[in-house]
DNA sequence: GAATCATTTGAAAGCGCTTTGGTTAACACC
DNA sequence: GGTGTTAACCAAAGCGCTTTCAAATGATTC
């Protein structure tokens, strides 16, 4: 069932039937109440590519995901992070549009997108520290929101980013107080903007409080299982091994955990650990006393919240770029406990 | 630049350079190279929902992923199966379009997908015992896949699945050869058709055996890592516990592993597990050996396969339901051995 | 009763592409 | 020279919608 179809099926024109449909005043209210009838009973849906055609816009948004050409992996944050866009984008009549992207491509995928006008705008992941896509974005002008921030460059974009720095410092200081000094970094790649800042939040901690820090406690790669067990394995090993962990993600922090085990030690006695925690779906800390004590921000909600702010965006062109700051809550669990006196 | 702007610049009608394009034959071997040539300097690319109008096809696959109404849970394993099949579309030029539908939703979104023609096909995920999607796609003409099956119902559509039933029933025959009766079962929810026949392998094997299945060692939920925790701390608990745990995936395997430790047991000694791996690119089962003893099948992979037979059944239409049958592999890690004597 | 106005409707153009059904020119054949 | 054939190109219709501009109708005003 088309317009034509429907309007000859009504007796009326399609100019009649589409503005009946789309809210425009200059209809009856007879004949409104006659179209909306009649195109509930032919389960008439407007064509997308023919209303995107006819209107410029394409009713889309795109999310690029992109993979490391040589490690592959997918981050599995951004199936809560879509879950939480899809949802807003259902809301308001948008599809989403995934594109996995090697990193080597994609500059291309961008002009693509936008040339092809497959989509309103865009929101992209784990910005670098400097992060070429900005300026390409800007210069493209696509509207485009950003999953985090990048340190440098223009600040003149939107985005939705967790004060990691912020974070990383408390969860320091509330070791240090806890009597630690030989406290171990677990970094996500620091080759992104959020773990660097994460870094700086644990080195200006431990400055501020005049402890040491010592280099090869600090580990930085893909937030894996993997990559938390053999950090912590091989730092646990040392002569003078940490007494406590400040660890990325839940699931490198159950890679720490693990290593910490194997090596005959109890996590939230002799090691402490905390984790920054993204309230995953499938991944909760614990259920009623949280397992790790973590810095915790719900990436479902960052990315309900991206998707609002960039739906604005497109709505109200005039705006500017849309900025949120959010910040992580610090929760007690059960994996921290006072440094042990030796 | 459109294709109108770019037939001008080159002096050509707009026929010819789509056809040049396209890769028409009616077109000469020069002027084809004129136009790929000019196409490449202005950057043009034809529009998306302008081409689809005129080919009335959309060059976009469905993903549909529902979110129960209650749970709001996202199973990370999306994430890894959308990058597989990403990679495909990609390759083909098609773009991947994601809906999260909360369940009681589904029937609406799929026939409005159909209707406004905003995909050319769509691939369904963890389909029920007995799945009303699958009649109502048949019944509206989509070309679709299931990843995974559906036991009740027709069997005339399209699926890619792993052989689920065998491989739980080769782990539960090599749990039961290291001398383990007591075995638990922590499944996923059974109204999913994947955990019915995981247990159904299950079952088969302790059958076979002669071995009693006790029913409180059987659990079914949602396969998060607190699932996995509750479900074995309540067993150990037991007056008589259970010896060997067979887990429905890695992440709940962790929360197995935690309930076990917590318990003063040793996984691999007192204690042994056996999980279902995914193989998920961010939960890789330990690096060298694994640390479960797993049946592996990697579901991004599954989801390469599965857009490339969706592809292929929308490319040759007659070509009928593709399927196929994806085995588990038993990998052993340190999470299994003979069963204590006692 | 004529002029004005608001209300409601419709014809047709246009969005950017593909594709049908030509047309033209060059060439070969008898 | 006339007839076919072929290669290379183009004009225009059509995909299903929105939107501009015009027209018809009935109500209102003087």
């Amino acid at each position: 069932m088309n317009l034509k179809e429907l309007a000859e099926n009504l007796g009326l024109s399609q100019t009649t039937v589409s503005r009946a449909l789309n809210g425009y005043p200059e209809v009856s209210e007879a004949t409104r109440v006659r179209v909306l009838q009649a195109a509930e009973q032919y389960n008439y849906r407007p064509n997308t590519r023919a209303k995107g055609l006819a209107t410029g816009r394409s009713m889309a948004i795109g999310h690029v995901i992109s993979t490391s050409t040589k490690t592959e992996l997918v981050n599995p944050i951004f199936a809560d992070f879509i879950a939480g866009a899809g949802e807003t984008y259902a809301k308001n009549g948008y599809d989403m549009l995934l594109s996995i992207v090697s990193d080597d491509e994609e500059a291309r995928v961008y002009r693509d997108l936008k040339a092809k006008g497959t989509i309103d705008g865009i929101i992209i992941h784990a910005p670098k520290v400097n992060d070429l896509r900005i300026p390409l974005l800007q210069q493209l002008d696509l509207p485009f929101l950003v999953h985090g921030r990048s340190s440098r460059g223009s600040s003149d974009y939107a985005w939705v980013d967790v004060n990691n720095e912020q974070a990383f410092q408390r969860a320091t200081e509330f070791l240090l107080d806890l009597g630690h000094t030989r406290i171990a970094l677990v970094n996500g790649d620091e080759n992104i903007d959020f773990a660097k800042k994460r870094r700086d939040g644990f080195l200006s901690a431990m400055k501020t409080r005049g402890v040491d820090v010592r280099p090869d406690l600090m580990r930085s790669d893909d937030m894996t299982e993997v990559h938390g067990y053999v950090s912590a394995k091989d730092m646990l090993a040392f002569d003078v091994p940490p007494t406590a962990f400040l660890v990325a993600s839940t699931i490198t922090a159950y890679g720490v955990r693990r290593a910490i085990e194997e090596s005959g030690k109890v996590m939230g006695r002799e090691i402490s650990v905390i984790t920054y925690d993204d309230a995953l779906s499938y991944f909760r800390n614990g259920n009623e006393v949280p397992v790790f004590t973590a810095t915790r921000s719900s990436v479902q909600e960052a990315g309900r919240i991206s998707a609002e702010l960039l739906l604005e965006m497109i709505a109200n062109p005039g705006l500017g770029p849309q900025q949120r700051l959010l910040e992580a809550q610090l929760v007690i669990g059960k994996s921290t406990a006072p440094a042990p006196k030796d």
